[in-house]
DNA sequence: TCCATGACTCCGC
DNA sequence: CGCGGAGCCATGG
């Protein structure tokens, strides 16, 4: 399995309502300094429904892409005229809260406990 | 196989 | 706290 099916896999586990740092998922895939690669994975996703944020991976499955975010709190790519205020509308709608560009990782941080991640 | 690329992060100022 | 620079490593040509 490649390291980015792996992605995938572990940002479809995010619950709605809370994030996970790249750093976060490149390391519960085996690789903790690999966050860009996590960013690279994401990009790589095919949007079917942009309006709507929603992007599928290899398999046609949608992947949650907005809900990882930088460990600032910050999104990614704000500099996107189009996802950067569509990944903060989906988040908000999903209850997260931006203050200054940025939510409170602290407050929303999802930390996967051992049978979230059996299976 | 080597090299460039990049939705990141850590560290020093 | 913000900025700039170096390190990181999976992918694709």
């Amino acid at each position: 399995m490649s390291f980015r099916a792996k992605v995938y896999d572990m940002v479809c586990q995010i619950p709605a309502g809370r994030v996970c740092g790249y750093g976060d998922v490149a390391a519960l895939c085996g690789s903790p300094r690999a966050a860009r690669q996590v960013g690279y994975a994401l990009a790589a996703l095919t949007p079917t429904d942009v309006a709507e944020g929603v992007a599928v991976d290899p398999q046609g499955r949608a992947v949650p892409w907005q809900r990882v975010l930088r460990t600032t709190g910050h999104i990614a790519f704000a500099g996107d005229p189009i996802r950067g205020p569509l990944q903060q509308r989906l988040l908000e709608a999903e209850g997260i809260v931006f203050e200054q560009e940025r939510t409170d990782m602290k407050r929303f941080r999802w930390r996967p406990s051992v049978e979230d991640l059996e299976g």
